[in-house]
DNA sequence: TGCCTGATTGCCT
DNA sequence: GGCAATCAGGCAA
């Protein structure tokens, strides 16, 4: 099932666990490409000195401040872009870094984006286990900015469209890259999965 | 395996 | 002008 504006209502950290096992789809041209959520990272707002929207509405952070379910997606190191998925109801600028993906279709399709931008060995492993990665494995642009995630082409299926045995036990533990408010329990992955960054 | 660094551009101070 | 919610490649051990 497609996962409804009602789900992504919920607080920004309850949502960033809720995320977990859940399906990225992306329809493109190339064809279909399905990632399995295995990790997140919070980003809440005026009291989150790490997020982007801690000093306030930008025309870069605008979609957080915007409906929660919609792209928030940013530039970053020159070269790399990110994904997150708005939170929190509008005027407030939430949302959720996802930071890994385990492929579970298309996976040729990621093969190729990714390879075109990297000359190291690929596994099904390391396609998707970053958040710039994984950007590039599911042919996410800019053009994607603001784009509600309860629509085509870009969306999300609930957990027990592939898999009815659904109880992922979520570790918790403190957000990476950052260099502010690094003490914050805000990252979220599923125990044991081989798919999560860093590991 | 793990640490260190260069790449490269736009945003914010 | 400094630095960023990163990644890949190189080198040491």
């Amino acid at each position: 099932m497609i996962l409804s504006t009602s789900f992504f209502q919920q607080p920004t950290r309850i949502l960033a666990q809720s995320l977990l096992g859940t399906y990225l789809v992306h329809e493109t041209k190339e064809g279909k490409t399905i990632g399995k959520i295995v990790e997140t990272e919070a980003y809440l707002g005026s009291s989150d000195p790490a997020s982007h929207t801690y000093r306030g509405e930008t025309i870069r952070n605008r979609a957080m401040f915007g409906e929660p379910g919609h792209a928030y997606i940013y530039f970053t190191y020159g070269m790399y872009y990110c994904f997150n998925i708005t939170s929190a109801p509008k005027g407030i600028g939430e949302g959720i870094l996802i930071r890994a993906l385990e492929p579970i279709e298309g996976i040729e399709i990621m093969e190729q984006r990714r390879s075109a931008r990297s000359k190291t060995k690929l596994s099904p492993k390391t396609l998707a286990n970053g958040p710039a990665k994984l950007v590039i494995a599911m042919g996410i642009t800019k053009a994607l900015y603001g784009h509600k995630l309860t629509e085509k082409p870009l969306y999300l299926l609930s957990s027990d469209h592939f898999s009815v045995i659904n109880e992922p036990e979520i570790i918790t533990t403190t957000r990476i890259g950052i260099s502010v408010a690094e003490e914050m329990p805000l990252r979220f992955y599923i125990k044991g999965n081989p798919f999560v960054s860093n590991m």
